[in-house]
DNA sequence: GTCAAAAGGTTCATGAACAGACCATTGACG
DNA sequence: CGTCAATGGTCTGTTCATGAACCTTTTGAC
C-alpha cells in the first residue's frame, strides 16, 4: 500500500468543505452581490420571479422571500402588474465612506490571492477565445465605461462589471463562477479603497492593456497585465486593511 | 446612467448560477469523490459519523443516507462497536479497462481550461509559501509516491493526492477547492488515458519539476511547469476523446 | 373602455433535512 | 472476565423548501 505517514489527515482536512448554507441566506447573498457588482443595474429591472427562480434553481417561495430582505435592505423595490416587477434601486455608496469592514484577515488573504489566479487565468483564456464583433466591443465598451464613471460609487461598480465582462469572455463557467465569488468576497473591502485620481488613471490603464492583449490574442500579456492590475489593487487593500 | 447597449443582458445569464442541488446528492459526490481522488485510502477509516456530519455541515441523517450509497456501491464497508466504523474499501480500478465515458463536450473543455489556470496558480502560490520542513517532506513524498505507484491504478489515485497536495500547500481554502473539483470533474476521463510507461515516466519528470521549483521558491517556474503539465495531460485527453 | 396578458401575492399539502434523544454492538482496557 | 466508552443504528418532532394552484393588481393593445 502507499504509505503517506506525513500527509495522512492532511487531505481530508483540507478537502472536505463545510457545503452549502441555506437556501434562503444562499439567494439572498447571490442576488445581493449581483446587485452590488452591477451585473444589475440602477433601474433595471430583474427578470419576472418565475423565471429567475427557474434560473437559480430555487423554489419561487424562497426566490420571493430573498426579494423581501432585499426590499428591506433598500436595494429593490417592488411593484405589481403588467410592466411592474422587481427593479433594481441600488446605488453604490461613496467609497471611502464605508466603516473600514470588519477585517477577516485570513479570509481576505484567501480572496486576494484567489483573485490573483483567476483574474489573470480568466484573461489569459479570453485572449485566446476566437471573439465576435459584439464580443469585442462589449469588452471595449466595459473598460470604457470604467473610465468615464461619473462618480467613484459608478466606478466602483463599473471596475466590477468590467473584471466579470473579462470572466464571461473566457468561456469558461467554472471560471466565471470563480471570478464572481472573488469580487464578491473583495467588493465590500474593494469599496474601502479611497479613491484617488492618480489610482483611477492608473487602475484604468492597466484595463487598457488587458483589453488591449486580449483582442491582439496576446494571451501571455493580458495575463500579465492582469497580474499586475491584481497586484496593485492587493497592495493598496493590504496597505490600507492591514 | 451608464450605458450598457451591447452586454445587456449578458452577465446576468454569465453570473446568476444554478445552485445547489440536494444535500444527499451533493455529499455523496463528495465522499465519493475524496475517496476515488484517495483523499482516503484503502483500508483507511473515515472519521466517525457525527465529526464527519459536522465538518460536511450536514444532519447525520443525511450523512448516513450518503454512506448507505457509498456501501451500495462498494466504495467502503461499515462496522459497528468501538473501533468499528467506515472503512474504504474502494480500490481503483486498472485504467484503459473503463469505458470512455459520457463524453460532455463542453463541460470537458470547461474543467481542462479551469485546471489549466487553477492548478498552475495553486503551485505558483505554493513556491511563495514558508513551508515548514514537514511540508517539505509531504511533498516530496507525495511525488515519490506517484512514481513508486506499483500499478496503474494506484499511480492515477497517486497522482490526484500530489496534486491535491500542491493544492493544500498553497494555503488558499479557495484555491483548494478550485483543484478539487477540477480533479474531480476530470477524475473519471483521466482515468480513461491509456497508460505507458512513457507517458508516466514524462508526467513524473514534470512533478518533480513542481516540486523542485515550489521547494526553491522559483514561483514562476512552478506555475510554468505545472502548465506544461496540465497541457501535456490535456492533449492526451483531447486527442483521446475528442 | 374593455379586456387580456403580465406581472406580483397567497395558500396549502407534501416531502426533505435537521437536531437530538435514545438503542445496540463491540472491542479495548482494566 | 467484565465493563464501559466509542461507535453505528433508530425514532421522532420540528423546521425548511418545494410545487402547484389560485388571487389581485396593473397596464398596454385593440
Amino acid at each position: 500500500m502507499t504509505e503517506s505517514p506525513l500527509g495522512a489527515g492532511r487531505l481530508p482536512e483540507a478537502v472536505l468543505r463545510p457545503a452549502t448554507a441555506n437556501v434562503f441566506e444562499t439567494t439572498v447573498e447571490q442576488l445581493a452581490t449581483a446587485i452590488r457588482l452591477g451585473v444589475f443595474e440602477h433601474g433595471q429591472h430583474l427578470p419576472p420571479e418565475r423565471e429567475l427562480a427557474e434560473r437559480l434553481g430555487v423554489s419561487r417561495s424562497s426566490l420571493r422571500d430573498a426579494i423581501a430582505a432585499l426590499r428591506t435592505s433598500g436595494l429593490v423595490t417592488t411593484r405589481r402588474g403588467r410592466g411592474g416587477g422587481t427593479l433594481v434601486t441600488y446605488v453604490a455608496p461613496v467609497p471611502g465612506s464605508a466603516r473600514p469592514p470588519v477585517r477577516r484577515g485570513v479570509a481576505l488573504a484567501d480572496a486576494l490571492d484567489f483573485r490573483r489566479v483567476v483574474e489573470p487565468g480568466a484573461a489569459w483564456l479570453a485572449a485566446r477565445q476566437d471573439l465576435s464583433g459584439d464580443q469585442r466591443s462589449w469588452l471595449v465598451a466595459s473598460a470604457a465605461a470604467v473610465r468615464d464613471a461619473p462618480d467613484p460609487a459608478s466606478h466602483r461598480m463599473a471596475d466590477s462589471r468590467f473584471h466579470l465582462a473579462v470572466a464571461t469572455l473566457s468561456g469558461s463557467p467554472m471560471l466565471i463562477e470563480s471570478v464572481t465569488r472573488a469580487q464578491a468576497a473583495l467588493g465590500e473591502m474593494l469599496g474601502a479603497i479611497p479613491v484617488l485620481e492618480r489610482n483611477i488613471s492608473h487602475s484604468c490603464d492597466q484595463h487598457d492593456a488587458v483589453v488591449g492583449a486580449i483582442l491582439r490574442g496576446d494571451a501571455d500579456r493580458a495575463r500579465a497585465a492582469m497580474e499586475e492590475h491584481c497586484d496593485a489593487t492587493s497592495a493598496l487593500l493590504r496597505g490600507l486593511l492591514g
